[in-house]
DNA sequence: GGAATATCGTTCGTATACGAACGAGGATCA
DNA sequence: TGATCCTCGTTCGTATACGAACGATATTCC
């Protein structure tokens, strides 16, 4: 294509290869972000997708240590605190220490998170199906699986 | 599965249908964080994703406008408005008045930043080559023509 | 011309995301 | 037992990401 403009006209060809349009990772950070704005709406924007995340992890196996929490919702230490913070200041988590391990600070859904994520189950559903919305059936199962070998 | 350890033993079966782990955005959030971890290794982490999309669009085409360049690029004008001063204080990039419209603010790259972009773009390409290494190479055209309809 | 409307860039606040460093607690093994 | 190493949670700093509001400039339409 072009060069750039500030360029003194130099005729050198350069990498003519290279298009950010079709790379993988740009064309991803737009689905992503397309999909954490459907989140949002759906889900209403008081809670995050990686709130959500932690909510719909601990409603399904239910407690366990905080950087534990982090690795099954995909969120490093750092991260991990901060959500959980956030998620307790509403109360919708509580915490409490580990008996066999001083180190670790046990986290699991209150009754109230409880019931907050039973209640959004449904809307949580309905945000992958508008995701995929766009997608034929067959497609969908090969976009996770192909996904999936790219965690 | 099981029910939160908190719940006070209540029957009702609530919704076992979702599974957070074969949801499209999760596994989706967790591919663009591996892809961003390569590219940190390959690229060095002195440079960011985003920041590389705005050199390469800069490159490809020329200057714009700053907040063209963040529609082009995927960002909001809060956000490209960052990532150009964080560039424009490493000199690799450099805005001037657009004489035809009092409001918009050109951006461009500098001498240096063409030169720093040509010489990244080769990593560039390495990265995306190692994103998608895991899968073979008809599903790569695959997933990147699925992605695309999900933008 | 002038009012309503739209766009541009900026700023603020909040929420991921993660590298790096730190102290406290656990596990291993000589 | 004690030294070493690992893990856990915490904090700091930096960089996206984006909604919301703002003033300045353009455009549209009467």
């Amino acid at each position: 294509m072009a060069r750039p403009s500030t360029a003194a006209e130099t005729p050198e060809p350069a990498d003519e290869n290279y298009d950010l349009a079709e790379q993988v990772g740009f064309i991803m950070r737009q689905a992503a972000q397309r999909h954490v704005s459907i989140f949002n709406e759906i889900m209403g924007s008081d809670l995050t997708p990686t709130q959500w995340a932690v909510l719909a992890r601990l409603y399904q196996d239910g407690g366990s240590s905080q950087n534990l929490l982090g690795r099954q919702t995909a969120m490093d230490a750092a991260t991990i605190k901060g959500v959980v913070d956030r998620l307790l200041k509403r109360k919708l988590v509580q915490t409490k220490p580990d008996p066999e391990d001083g180190r670790r600070l046990i986290v699991e859904l209150s009754p109230a998170g409880i019931d907050y994520t039973r209640e959004l189950l449904p809307k949580a559903e309905t945000v992958t199906k508008v995701t995929l919305a766009p997608l034929a059936t067959n497609q969908r199962a090969t976009l996770v699986a192909l996904l999936k070998q790219l965690r």
